[in-house]
DNA sequence: CGTTTCGTTGATATTAATCAACGAGCGTGG
DNA sequence: CCACGCTCGTTGATTAATATCAACGAAACG
């Protein structure tokens, strides 16, 4: 669904010429919706998915808008939230490599979107990904599942805001983050951090003071280690416990 | 999907003969994911489909348990929770008529789910549903729908917990719950709580203290009049601007 | 090199939780 | 039928957790 990297200007056309499908090489594609493509789909997909690479702190797309695409992160992480009015913001997940957005097919977008870093992404026309999911009930089948997985994994950030202190709250996510991240990269003890504390805040439903000093003190306690764009975690045991104490 | 009432016991083979199909008579059909089938396969589903009536505060499924059966609830509410292993509990949900228990189709229960007052529900055995879907595309899409709409819904649960305070929470809930129930009773100002303070604490995130309080202060500033198992909404104008507040 | 953003830390304020007491309603059993 | 014991909701007093306000240093940025 997506080149495997960027290429030099002239590269680019080759590449088109030479491959049957570009999607059919994306290194992404069989983490995402795309896996539920054969290979004379991937062709098709081909000619109606726009590529992009956004630079950081881009909105993707902004809360009521109307639906006019979906999109599949290749790369980088996104950010999906809500504002109040008052500009309280509730971020409701972070949206990284494999992610689909637009689960819901939902006639305007019922949050907003911007990248953190710089991301990577197909973006398909929504008519073209209606046309699809109407002819392909394989496609509806993953689409719902994707829904699902979704569904259940903010019925866990339900639990974590209703019920979960700050401490609580940040070693689950943490471990959370690593194993997400564990997908791809090789499984690591040092997680990287892209977005900022005042993001993490935002997610875990605590001020950004509340979250630093949440972390000094793991990192007081031995339980991690802050480095440069992410922690290390020392004590993954401790730290589970922590993140489901009592 | 349901007959529409209980049945003096010789009644009900009485009916059965007559009827061309219980669930093409059921009150509550197209309020439910039973919208989706047509007239034949509402007959292959009354032999499948088992009614049931539940007293209060029963069990219908725990958490981690394998899934055996989905169901379709047409009478009553439901608490749809997760349990810590302190005791904490986080109300998910709270489903009532028309709700459909399994969207996710999962291989276990993500939830635990108790009826609050006497639950009229359809259970259908999971694999006969998982059957229909696959002979079905258009139960699947109506499937996803639905979780769609409950991913949309708790969506908001998530922006409540995470950056609303205790007066948006309650003032919140207050609305959304008429507004729920305004699809079946005609719409009233009247909102009857079937759940205890101590549900709608553990639905909001709150302790039943500060929920009692909460209220009583909506009551002494004539927002709302508690009447005996809800409340009368004396100024919903003023209400939802404390729901929506700053 | 100034300026802004970001993260940290300290002091204080505020919200909601906790602890505690009490009264009303309800079901049970004497 | 009444008395007892529960559960439930309410309210008050106090505590604890987290937010808010404030200051600062370091890194990033133009």
């Amino acid at each position: 669904m997506v080149v495997q990297q960027s290429h030099a200007p002239g590269q680019h056309e080759a590449n088109e010429r030479f491959m049957v499908s570009a999607c059919s090489q994306c290194q992404t594609r069989h983490l995402s919706i795309c896996a539920a493509f054969g290979t004379e789909e991937l062709i098709t997909l081909d000619h109606v998915v726009q590529h992009r690479t956004l630079p950081p702190k881009t909105t993707l797309f902004d809360f009521g808008q109307p639906v006019d695409a979906v999109y599949s992160i290749s790369e980088g992480t996104v950010r999906l939230f809500r504002l109040l009015s008052d500009g309280r913001r509730q971020i409701v997940g972070f949206a990284i490599k494999g992610a689909f957005l637009g689960v819901t097919l939902p006639a305007t977008f019922d949050l907003s979107a911007e990248s953190i870093d710089t991301v990577r992404m197909c973006r398909i026309p929504v008519q073209t990904f209606r046309a699809m999911i109407d002819e392909k009930p394989h496609l509806l089948r993953k689409l719902h599942e994707l829904t699902a997985r979704e569904l259940q994994a903010i019925q866990g950030q339900v639990i974590l805001l209703g019920r979960r202190n700050a401490e609580e709250r940040i070693a689950t996510f943490l471990l959370a983050h690593r194993e997400r991240l564990a997908r791809f990269s090789p499984c690591s003890v040092t997680v990287p951090l892209v977005m900022s504390r005042t993001d993490i805040a935002d997610y875990l439903g605590l001020t950004i003071e509340t979250v630093s000093r949440t972390i000094s003190k793991f990192a007081r306690e031995k339980l991690i280690v802050v480095v440069p764009d992410g922690v290390r975690l020392l004590d993954i045991e401790k730290l589970n416990h922590r993140a489901n104490e009592a």
